[in-house]
DNA sequence: CTATACATTGACCGATCGTTCTAATTAATT
DNA sequence: AATTAATTAGAACGATCGGTCAATGTATAG
């Protein structure tokens, strides 16, 4: 009750909280209530850091989508391999989103979820995808350099095509229940690509 | 304004219509007054005929997923090569899908915004995948008969990411503008594939 | 010490949600 | 002609939604 000039709570820790609540419930279904538990601060506190529930969702999507580029970016720039660091990643991937009870891609399921008609959201979405693809572009690259795939491979469309199945799989993980299926996923996708 | 003994709405063509609001604005954004106005038909008729809300997700979903498999197992089964109809599905999802406005999976975008903890339409998106996986395995089978796959092919991990990628692209046709990301999503399948 | 900034709880708001129900109406059946 | 099944519009329901506000308390800054 009361703390005195200073916040007491760290804004994006309790972020990671409301980002958890609305991948795991979807925009809509997420109660005001709900976030309000979940991140264990007060409403009047909540409302004054964050606005309402729409700005929340952009600041928590917003926040989502930094963390989740700079993550894979530090993954594909390991040294050696760039296709086996982009099949680390996709394995990765597969464990997380295996893992029963698993909510996906925030960025994915508010896709469906959040009316993307032409909001801020939308752009911030359709900016975080195409900077995402342009670390597979870069990555598919340095294989071409190393001799790992064809020098004359599309590697736009690749990295198009991975961008499409990493989302693919945060869905498939959502209803799935045991992580089979996501492993067919990416034996598919490396099957295919150690080839070139 | 009362009409009689018989109903006077095709219960098939306002399901249809239930459909397009559902995918277009998910299960929990869309309002009952909505599905009313596009239905075309009163709050009785509706409650009467399709039960609750959640009863007429389940009811839609279920045809929306039966006319989605039929029109994939007709399109697959075409005569001629196995693989090209392979393509030629993916690149009808592409033209679908890119479309400014498109809407996506009815079932992909429920995924991602009903619950799907244990209910019936879980049950119902676990058997439709299973069974679209299984058309995508036969038909991966006929292509290595004809030779167009390697014999050691593992079909049942490219089904997989198949499976993965056409929903991954009616996700991503929801929020990016153009079909370009798209088309490169086809290609990138394609190319390698045809590899095999 | 005083003032200020931030916190907390909880009551409260109007709006809308999904749902039920009543009343009136119509057309086919018997 | 009487009955029955299906329709419609719309009133009304309690619940819950997102959001606001007032009252109160507390730690820091000057």
């Amino acid at each position: 009750m009361a703390r005195g000039p200073n916040k007491q709570f760290d804004v994006d820790e309790v972020l990671e909280k409301a980002i958890n609540v609305f991948a795991r419930r979807g925009y809509e279904a997420a109660t005001m209530s709900e976030l309000l538990t979940e991140m264990g601060i007060g409403k009047k506190s909540l409302y004054d850091t964050f606005g309402n529930k729409e700005s929340l969702f952009f600041k928590a999507t917003g926040r989502y989508a930094r963390l989740t580029y700079n993550d894979i970016s530090e993954r594909l720039n390991k040294p050696g391999s760039p296709l086996q660091n982009i099949r680390a990643l996709f394995t990765h991937w597969k464990e997380v989103n295996g893992k029963p009870g698993s909510c996906g891609c925030l960025l994915g399921t508010s896709i469906a979820d959040f009316n993307t008609d032409d909001t801020d959201v939308a752009l911030l979405m359709r900016g975080h995808l195409q900077r995402v693809e342009d670390l597979y572009v870069q990555t598919l690259k340095r294989a071409q350099d190393q001799g790992e795939i064809a020098e004359n491979a599309d590697v736009i469309s690749i990295a198009r095509m991975l961008l499409c199945a990493s989302q693919g799989m945060s869905l498939l993980g959502r209803v799935m229940e045991n992580g089979e299926m996501l492993s067919g996923v990416v034996d598919g996708i490396f099957t295919l690509l150690d080839k070139e």
